[in-house]
DNA sequence: TGTATATATCGTAAAAATACGATAAAAGGA
DNA sequence: TCCTTTTATCGTATTTTTACGATATATACA
């Protein structure tokens, strides 16, 4: 007797809506916040808005480039926004898909 | 004139109530969804709970060693569950540190 | 007790992430 | 214009992750 004659997937209980490149955007999300350091720049942007990347450099115990590594994998992911002000950048949350984050971990999980 | 004469970090406008154990639980659960595979385990979970390994190794395009291991890890972030049954095992999400989950993203971001 | 089934673990190769120093780029001030 | 400051990028070494086949383990069943 085959496996598939007596195999009993369960049921799908439910649909879950994401999908494709909407998917993959949150899965970026994720494994870019799932980094100990980026977490930190992410509570520091938080209570930090507006800072520049020398004050993170200063709060975190790597290198400059290191630091600018990572805020370019966050910037990628869409979760911080960079502004250049004369020879600093100024970052914050990128409030709008934060919010979309926030939605669809609560959509999902 | 040194740069800590000058520098203006910009003041906290709020604290963020996580760190220690529970912010390196939190990123480790980023972490473990933050891959593809394991997301697509995630999402197979919630609409189909309860399911064995083998429908996932089915549902997956790796190999089954390789499907072990991604449960391990989600396993050992606290998101699923795995229960012995017979020669199978039994997934379902960690319902309890899934709604932790869930209000600490809600809380941070 | 032997055999089949289901899954976990081991060992390992390949790919990706992480970190650093050095350097480039870009703006501001002397 | 030249120097300083700030940040990003480059090249690269090291570590970690991801994937696989092979094998161990544990249960069920004949």
């Amino acid at each position: 007797m085959t496996k598939s004659t007596l195999q009993t997937i369960p049921e799908a209980c439910c649909t879950l809506d994401i999908s494709g490149a909407e998917q993959d955007k949150l899965v970026a999300m994720f494994k870019a916040v799932g980094n100990p350091i980026r977490f930190e720049i992410m509570k520091f942007l938080v209570t930090h808005p507006g800072c520049i990347t020398g004050d993170l450099v200063d709060h975190l115990p790597i290198a400059q480039a290191t630091v600018s590594q990572h805020l370019k994998v966050l910037r990628q992911a869409g979760l911080i926004e960079g502004t250049v002000e004369g020879t600093a950048t100024s970052y914050c949350l990128h409030e709008q898909n934060i919010a979309w984050f926030r939605r669809k971990v609560i959509e999902i999980f």
